[in-house]
DNA sequence: GACAATCCCTACAAAATCGATAGGTTTAGT
DNA sequence: ACTAAACCTATCGATTTTGTAGGGATTGTC
């Protein structure tokens, strides 16, 4: 299943997605937004940086932003840098399953499986999620005043 | 990802699938034809047997078969009893990260990725991977002769 | 009825994984 | 210099997963 980590991370970039073009967003900043341990969540931006998806300045006024433009950054780059592939061959988690190297009869299924997942999480940009939540939280706050 | 023991899983009923028809089965057989060690797929096969997968007859001559022909067995209902769901919402695992039961921005897209998965297994029936097994080993065996 | 082969159940040990924390270093703006 | 921030490495504790052990219960065969 999905890790916490990836999880902490999805919401990370959405976040990043939502104050694009204002500036560097502070690691504190996110992790009060979403309640996410702050030191824990330290190692996952430097994860996301290490991996292109994010970028940082360093010192003061400093911070992190998206590397690419929220409407080219897809679900699935982040899934795929924490939790991917999720369907491999069992032969990398127990050798002896499989013997000598004989084609396995699952690896087809897993493929299809994989392909599938990636298609869908190539569908959805965190710019079109940002989106959906703008909506949702202008939605609530209309609920509350009224 | 997969776990260890689905893998067993998948393999023992694939097993299963091939020896449809020639009585029960038993579990070192099993054990012995996939390299599992036999006490963990003895827990595995129980378990099977208690999702209505696998059915079993006790004492001697007795043994696992399939509870169903393996025409309408599927790969994900394999799946499903052991790693399934796969992707479930964030607020199932820290309770933390969603506030007030506010709607989940990704809960849409793991129901997509779900839906999108169950697809791919349900196409799956272990009659089909048993033969597809057979072929595969008519082949090597030829391979081998000449 | 004794025996042996087989499934069945509970508990437990060993290992891996994951979430989270701690302490300290480097960078850069003021 | 001071401070706020990103950066790095190590480690701890809890949980999950893998696998093992010992003993039962059931059924065919002699």
């Amino acid at each position: 299943m999905i890790s916490n980590r990836c999880h902490y991370a999805l919401r990370a970039m959405l976040e990043l997605a939502l104050c694009e073009g204002r500036g560097p967003m502070t690691i504190s900043q996110i992790a009060s937004a979403r309640n996410i341990p702050v030191r824990f969540l330290e190692a996952i931006m430097r994860q996301l940086k290490q991996a292109g998806l994010a970028d940082s300045v360093r010192g003061k006024e400093g911070g992190y932003f998206l590397a690419r433009p929220a409407t080219q950054v897809h679900v699935g780059d982040v899934l795929a840098l924490f939790d991917g592939p999720l369907f491999s061959d069992a032969e990398q988690l127990g050798p002896h399953i499989i013997r000598d190297g004989d084609p396995d009869v699952f690896a087809g299924v897993w493929r299809e499986a994989e392909h599938a997942l990636q298609g869908v999480f190539a569908r959805h940009t965190f710019a079109a999620l940002a989106d959906r939540e703008h909506q949702r939280r202008l939605a609530s706050a209309e609920n509350y005043t009224i």
